[in-house]
This record gives structure tokens, sequence and C-alpha cells, in this order.
DNA sequence: TATCGCGAAGTTAACGTTAACATGCTAATG
DNA sequence: CATTAGCATGTTAACGTTAACTTCGCGATA
């Protein structure tokens, strides 16, 4: 785990400079760099002379000096996830990628665990290549990181969910009134007991306004919410199984239930279907993101229908903004979102 | 789609410099440094009055300036799958950054969308970043993607397939021998009419290979291949339903299909289940890849598993290990692969 | 006491690029 | 024919950092 230095870094690097081109193409690096930046100001006779030097030698500039001379950013967009192992961040991702390379920005990513001190980390580190902007979709940053990003005066989009006070800019969906709409849907078909599943709400904001939308809800509703109904699970598809059978308990004996965590929805109707309980006959089920797998699952999960690709989009085309104009003061898009009810439930 | 030039996309970055630190705590710029990169070499007193002004003033370094001055790589590690938005490369690229933060390099992120000109231009444009390494999925590349390469004299790790000859070292498992140990235990269960279900193999050296594999099964298992068993179909869970309609109709009636492409099993699995198939009643299942939401279904699909985290864990290593020794020539790593049988299959 | 060694700092120059300015040339203008 | 405008190119200096060298002072050694 020691950090290596730079200086053993070092490879032998072997990548030929504008001099070399230039000596080649018998001009001064000035025309070459005009050539590579604002080719009108060269004569076409010149110009193909120190293209084809260009070739030659297989010159790539360096964006480590021409960055610093400009004393600008590098084209690198940070991001930061919880974690790069999960489909619905992946979506993102791409949307992010598909929307940034048509401007000659590339991705820098990291995750950071589900922790803002790792978070704080990345930041710092990330921050030394002075990257154009920074992706976020953490919505709670420690003091230190807010200042480092406030200090660099660095176009920062917000994703995790639509926080009122963003430290810049924030594309994304309100959690809550999410999960308050899919509560009201069970509601409205008139179940009256619904459980709650999620992942542990301590330190976590989405699960928390997750949760505060659910009991919203139930209010709205005229439902006394109970106890009872309202659990926590480590992520993965076995708590889904596992909600489902603490909440269809004796005790509990839930008549619907609303998976608030990644794949617990897709993990309680597997297990449904290995116990042969029919949905929603037995149990109505609804869960947060709608899987792609979900539209091949008989019957289909009601769920919600976050648009991922397009927060990755929309945050590129917030960041690309950001980059041109100068501070446009806060920005806070909405993406919304859909409830998707299955055909029976 | 106009890419942003550098001049414009400069925002008035706050960066403090080095200097700044320097005057506030009454030092040159050289003590700073020292204090930063080799703080033996600082009396307590002097280092812990940089470190306060360090604190104070926010200083984060610029690596561009680093970087460019000890004219070494930057703390980068270019990687590039075929697509963003596939829980499969999300394992391996959960490997490599979980392998590689502890040492300081980040992440350089881009897909080639399964084509190598795009893959040609994005090598080039990660290469202006003066990456300390690549690390490709795919395993062809075009002749000028090749030449940048081994120009820039950079370690390069090939992660898609076992390659033979790989431009530097090769990280991965053989596609052809996977393909082929899954159909010889298909072959071995006495199943006779083996359907193959790819993506289509045209430009896709590992689908050829998969192929390939595929067809040295049944020729060890002295089986007379047939043209209507082997089908391509385009990715997506709804391709191993129509592979299923496919392989299954009268004319062709396989009794077994070894589906090579990402999602096809689960989606052939789960027509099944509509289809009130049984599994490997009526028809036996066998898939590439061994997902996490397979283990939920029941039957389980028969899979080959592929240590994709340790591919990006392993790829890694490599790429460090190259940064600090000089050249060590070609490296091939065999992760190797394993066959799960399901328990009835 | 003169010299040496060493720790702790500072000074200089360079990494590769590019904005700003300077130069030299040609053609158009009065 | 002198003047000027404008184009094509070159020269200089700077971006922020750090390796290599230099300087300074102090205690140990001969």
């Amino acid at each position: 785990m020691k950090e290596i230095r730079p200086e053993s870094l070092r490879t032998q690097v072997a990548h030929s400079t504008m001099s070399q081109v230039a000596e080649r193409a018998g001009v001064s690096t000035m025309t070459v760099s005009r050539v590579l930046r604002n080719p009108s100001l060269v004569s076409a006779e010149t110009r193909s002379r120190v293209q084809k030097a260009v070739e030659e030698v297989g010159y790539i500039p360096n964006a480590l000096a021409g960055g610093l001379r400009l004393s600008s950013t590098s084209n690198l967009v940070a991001v930061i996830l919880p974690s790069l192992d999960n489909s619905l961040y992946s979506r993102t991702i791409q949307g992010l990628s598909d929307a940034l390379v048509g401007h000659g920005l590339n991705l820098m990513l990291g995750d950071n665990r589900y922790s803002s001190t790792v978070e704080e980390r990345l930041v710092e580190s990330f921050m030394e290549q002075r990257p154009a902007g920074f992706v976020l979709h953490e919505t709670t940053h420690s003091a230190k990181t807010k200042r480092m990003l406030m200090l660099a005066r660095v176009p920062v989009v917000e994703i995790g969910d639509l926080v009122a006070r963003p430290i810049d800019a924030v594309v994304s969906y309100s959690n809550k009134l999410a999960s308050q709409a899919l509560t009201m849907h069970l509601a409205g078909r008139g179940y009256r007991r619904i459980g709650f599943v999620s992942v542990p709400i301590a330190g976590n904001r989405r699960a928390q306004q997750r949760r505060e939308g659910y009991l919203q809800a139930l209010k709205n509703s005229r439902i006394t919410p109970s106890e009872k109904l309202i659990i926590e699970c480590e992520p993965g598809f076995a708590s889904g199984a596992r909600g489902l059978d603490l909440l269809m308990s004796k005790q509990v004996k839930a008549d619907a239930i609303f998976f608030a965590g990644d794949v617990f929805g897709i993990g309680a109707l597997l297990e449904c279907q290995r116990r042969g309980l029919r949905v929603p006959g037995d149990i109505a089920l609804a869960s947060f993101d709608d899987y792609e797998i979900s539209a091949q699952l008989t019957p289909h999960l009601t769920c919600l229908d976050i648009p991922r690709y397009r927060i990755g989009q929309e945050a590129a085309r917030v960041v690309l903004t950001r980059c041109i104009a100068k501070n446009i003061g806060r920005e806070r898009i909405n993406v919304g979102f859909s409830v998707l009810p299955n055909q029976t439930a």
C-alpha cells in the first residue's frame, strides 16, 4: 500500500515534443502550435509540411504543458460515485461520457465507498489534476471537501438527490417525492399495511429522504405508520427475500411492500416465484428503480423510473455550460421520475 | 458537437500556488516542495510552519506543473472498455480502482462503443494526459493505436482475451477454452443438439473465439456441427428469448443451448419461466457469465465463472509493476475460469 | 586555529507549451 | 516612391514545480 512517488513512477517515456516536429518541418514551435490550435493563421504550404511532420514523428500534444501554460484546467471531469460496481451508476456514467466526449472532455472516475472521508481524499487527489468540473453522486460532504470545491471555483454538479442548497449545481430528482409518489400509488390501490424496506438510513441522506417520503404518503392517506413495517437491510438480492420474509410474518402481515434499495425488489419477486406466492394476489410489490430485467419478469414489478442516463447527460451539459460562461449562480435541475405501474397491481 | 478549445474552457481558477504558501510561511518554494515530498530534509520547526500555511491557504499541488517538471507521467491510468453500461465491466473497473487508489493512481475511463476507430481517437485523447498506463478491454486495435501505444513506451494491459501476442501485457482468460469447456460440459451430460447463441462475430474477436471453442468441443465429442444451431443476436435480454425461440423450433430442436453473450442466458431462462418450460427437462441452458442474479433464479443456470474483479486487480498490479521496473518483456497472465454446473443439468 | 562535514536552507534553470509582442515581407494606397 | 496595412512567421517569457547545485552556519576534528 506504499504510495509510489512520481520519480519512481517515471518510465522512460518516449514522447516526441513540439520542437522535434518543428525541427523536422523546418519551422519554429510556435508555427507547429498554430497548425494544431489555429490552423488558419498558417499558410497552406507550411501547414501541410507541419502536418506531415506531426504524422511522421507521431507527435501527441502534452496536455500537462499546455494546461500549465494556459493556467487552465485539464480536459478531465472528475466523477465520484458511491460504488463503481452498480448498474444504476453505470447508466449515469454512460450518459456523462456520451455527452462529454464530443467536447474533448474525458472522465476521471472514482468511488467513495459510501464514505465522505474517502470522498474527501478522492476530491483532493482529483483536484491535483485541475479537472474542468466535478460530478458527485453523494450530497453530504465533509467541511474540507466543500471548502476545496468552493475555493477551486470549479463547476460542481451533485446528482444523488435534489438537495435544496447545492454547493454549486444539482441535477437530480427528489428521492422524497419519488418515494412518496410510489407509496401513494400503493395506497391508492387500497393497500393499508404497506411495508418499507431500505438500506440502513444512518448517514445515508438518500435513504432518509425515501423514508420521509414514505411516511408523508402514509400521512396523506391517513394511514398510521407502524414500526414493524419499516425495516433496514444490507444491500443485495438476498435482502429482498429477507425483507419479504420479515414483513409477511404472522405478526406483521404486510399487504404491500415498497423496496427502496437497489436490487431488493427483484430479489423479493424472485423469492415469491420460489415460494409460489402470487403477486399482487398474496402480496403487492413495488421497487425504486426500473431495472431492465424487471421488464423481463412476470409479473412486472411496479417501480419508479428514474432517468439515470439523462442525469448523466444533463450533468455533463451543466459542467460544459459552466466551463464556458463564468459562474451563473446556483442551478437546480429536476429531471423528475415516473411511476411505472405493473399491469395487475 | 463543437470541440471546446482550452482557452474558452478556462474558468477563473482560484488555486493557490506554492509561492503563496512559501510567502506565508516565510520560506522559499523549494522548502515547501520539500515539506510535501521529502519532509525529512526540513527542520521540524520550519516543517510545521509550512504545514500550517498549506492548511490555511488550502494549497493543493498542481499535478500539471509537477508532472511537467519531472517530465514523467500523470497519476492516471487510462481504461478503455467496450461500454460503460455493463455490470461485467463494472466488476473489472472496481477491481482496478481498488488496487490502484492505494498507490495514488486514479482512473481515466472511456468507452469505445465496440469500435476500434473510436478506440483510436480515445487513446490519442487519453495519451495527451500522459497516463501511467493503459488498460484495454479490446484486443484488436488499429495500426495507429498500436503505434501510439508502442511509441509512448507506456505499460499496456489487454484484458479482453488471452491473446497470444499482446502489445505489452495481457491479463485475461481464454475465451476459446472457456467456451470449449462449457460445451464439453454439456456434451458430457449427453446433449447432442447443442445450440450456440452469440453476438454477431464479424469484427468481434471474443465472439469468434467463443464460437471456435464451441466448434472444437463438438469436434472433440464427435458431434457434427449444424449451421442451424448457430445463431447471432444483438445484445440484450430480449435476445435470449429470441434465441430460445429460434433454436427450439420444429426444424431445429436443440436439446441444449449455450448462450455466449452478455445477458442472453438470463433472458432465456426467464422466457422459459414464462412459457412453463422445465430446465433442464425440456431444454438445458448454459451461459457465459455468472451474474449475481443468476444465483437467485430457479433453476440456476449452468455458467462460466469468469473472475472479472480479479482481472481488474491483476491488471492494476501489472501496470504498477511496469511503472516501477523498466520494461520486463511481454507478460501473459491467465486468470482462468471455472464451470459452475447447476445442480440438475 | 584552520578545516572539514553536515544539516538546513536558498537559487537557478528546466520541463513543453503558448500568449503577446516583434519582425520581415508583399501588395495596395495616396 | 514613400507609407501603410496585413499576412506569415519568429522570439521571448511565463505557467508552477522540482532536481541539481550553491550558500550559510555550526560543531567536530586535526
